[in-house]
DNA sequence: GTCCGTGCAAAGCGTTTGCACTGTC
DNA sequence: GACAGTGCAAACGCTTTGCACGGAC
């Protein structure tokens, strides 16, 4: 466990939110001076592997949380990019249906859902804004 | 409507499946030479925009089919890459829900869950492979 | 001396863009 | 001549990789 490694982690708990690997890097840059952003990912990817770091897709890229938030996925808003957290729970229906009706194991721990969220939703509908 | 994109459209409805950019540039390419992976995006692009494709999130990339096929979801499994569909009312329970609970709109028209198909998950469960 | 972690630069992949060519109106 | 569609090459953003250095054992 290197101060990099170290810092990474750190960042994520602090944070407690979904950062990319470049927000990280930005953050890290105000500690170590001389980090690289392939130290950040060689890094994601360890703690990933050791189950400490979550990584979800996200638009052409992935974001990280750490693992001990619990369980949820990621409602992520078209319009203004913010990022929602839902309970799993929300999803074990549908995974008990995947599972039943198609025989699918839904890998649903990480999961991100598109969408827009309530402020943005009410202001398409004031606006009338075409799309 | 020019040669390219007439054979791009039929490309998608005659496999009716789901593609990404470089697997309708390779069926192409059996077809008229010289096409150019560029003009695959700008047509993939343009018929998106037209309503006729739906472009997905897949892995680090895209995947389209054509827009006729109905509404559904995909299941993609992370073992041996098969693309399964699902219905679109497994989803709309979930739906209902997002909104109920957090107020968000979830757009799930062209959603992809990954996980492990029935036929990977049985052989991971006999063969008790190490991850 | 061997190993592991790192910085750096270069490469990789999927995607987008600038530009010049071609054909159509 | 204006325009749209194209091929080509170069660029882009995110991520990965090869290699050499440096510190711990």
């Amino acid at each position: 466990m290197t101060p990099q490694r170290r810092l990474i982690l750190d960042i994520l708990h602090s944070q407690n939110s979904h950062l990319t690997a470049d927000d990280i890097y930005e953050k890290i840059k105000n500690h170590i001076a001389g980090v690289n952003i392939s130290t950040v990912y060689r890094t994601l990817d360890l703690l990933e592997g050791l189950g400490l770091v979550v990584k979800s897709e996200y638009e052409n890229g992935h974001i990280y949380h750490h693992a001990e938030e619990g369980r949820h996925h990621h409602l992520v808003c078209q319009e203004c990019g913010q990022i929602q957290e839902c309970t799993e729970n929300s999803l074990l229906p549908l995974s008990l249906e995947l599972k039943q009706k198609y025989g699918f194991e839904a890998d649903l721990h990480h999961h991100v859902i598109s969408g827009t969220c309530a402020k943005c939703h009410s202001a398409t509908k004031t606006h009338h804004h075409t799309d």
